[in-house]
DNA sequence: TGAAAATTATGACGCCGCGTCAATAATTGA
DNA sequence: TCAATTATTGACGCGGCGTCATAATTTTCA
């Protein structure tokens, strides 16, 4: 019995160097490079020991993704759990999302991939439930903030929109403008030169518009976004830290 | 010399009819089962051939990506030039975005294959150019609307925002929520069952945040969103139809 | 018109990655 | 110790990529 749980930890823990390995060939050279027989030899494995691990490199892809988003979960938590107003704790887990585009930039390409039809297809019931989840998740925490806000009064959501349909603007907003920063062939030459800034003028807005208390103007709103965003940098830091030495 | 005209508009005329062979490939069953064999096997023709029209098939993707990006173009010059207050066109060139991206939806997915890297990079610059004039001239469209909302004082923009990068934040949600709907994991299960009556009252409180005039409520906004929606479909049909039929 | 030159079409070829599976090795249990 | 179970291996068949020598067709020009 005791040698079984060794067998089965050295082959989980197999699995974890699989992806390992897996991931900077991914990130760095695409997913058309990331074969199976490329990783059994980086490994010193046959490529059929690769095959018990995982059925396919889609199935890599999303169990990188599942890393990846595990991650973020635990950043948004760290956002929604900083000591502030509603509000401002809503724009922390906007910096959030800034950190883990900017300094988990291989987490976030990743993130991408799943978006692919042939790797989400492709893949198992067992892990999209897993991404479903970690999604799902990652919504509450932000939807947790919004009734929270919605509590104390400092929001007032009429019946035109649910707390989840608020976050899917700021959502949509932040995810949009971050896929297009990265994917967006030459936005500058369209003259967006700052779209961070933008897009954090255009949330201020947003929220100015859905009159949360406690309304700022783009100067106030672009201070305190700077100011939280360095403050609960070393925060990001640490449980990006603790994510990938786990 | 007419022989060579005739010749070189069969060449043409060919390059045409491998997109449109691949188009529904690519669309219905994904990049992996876009092959050249495949293609040429089609049009009966030999590989070879194909090859000499492109050189891979990432460039049929994107040769294809220009043809939906143009579908795009015509429907924002559409919306753009209806008769109605400048913020009204711009709840236009939104309803342009719904229209392309369910009506259209086979350009829309094509759209998003270009944002693939592996796509992107191995393509020739001649034609990311013109992918990236295609998106300027979009860009311009819009940002067209915003300075006419500016000089008719019906918007006032401070010094905090450029026209482009206030179109930036209509860009990035209008994207991100179309993106989000069309692969996000179950948003109906996170509780958004409606995203598109979303984001219209998102973009609604938008722009009355930012004081576009004239201020609409939510009921006004969505219920003048779906009339615009009814009377300009008919519009973006014949635009569809003529684009598919040159 | 007819033959040489230029252009275009063909598909077999070498290479690579996928996923399989029969054979082999290692581990377990009694 | 040895049979049963489990894990590992890598050769194999398949199919797609992109090439290129060869064949077919078209153009040029005398």
């Amino acid at each position: 019995m005791v040698e079984l749980t060794r067998k089965q930890r050295e082959i989980e823990k197999r699995t974890q160097e699989i992806l390992r390995v897996a991931k900077p060939i991914l990130v760095r050279e695409g997913f058309h490079a990331l074969s199976m027989d490329r990783v059994a030899a980086a490994m010193e494995y046959a490529k059929g020991t690769i095959y018990n691990h995982f059925p396919h490199k889609e199935e890599i892809v999303l169990a990188l993704a599942i890393e990846s988003m595990a991650l973020r979960r635990k950043l948004f938590q760290t956002a929604a759990g900083w000591d502030a107003p509603h509000r401002v704790r809503l724009m922390a887990i906007g910096c959030a999302c800034e950190f883990y585009t900017q300094h988990c930039s291989d987490d976030f390409a990743i993130e991408q991939w799943i978006r692919n039809v042939n790797v989400w297809d492709k893949s198992s019931t067992a892990r999209q439930d897993l991404i479903r989840r970690c999604e799902g998740e990652c919504m509450a925490i932000v939807s947790s903030v919004v009734h929270a806000g919605v509590a104390s009064n400092e929001l007032v959501l009429n019946q035109a929109l649910t707390a989840e349909e608020f976050v899917f603007g700021f959502w949509a907003i932040t995810f949009g403008s971050q896929i297009l920063t990265a994917s967006s062939p030459s936005l500058a030459a369209v003259g967006i030169l700052d779209p961070r800034r933008a897009i954090r003028i255009h949330c201020c807005t947003l929220l100015n518009g859905y009159r949360w208390q406690p309304i700022m103007d783009t100067d106030a709103y672009l201070n305190r976004a700077e100011e939280l965003s360095t403050s609960i940098q070393s925060e990001f830091s640490r449980v990006r830290a603790e994510h990938y030495t786990s």
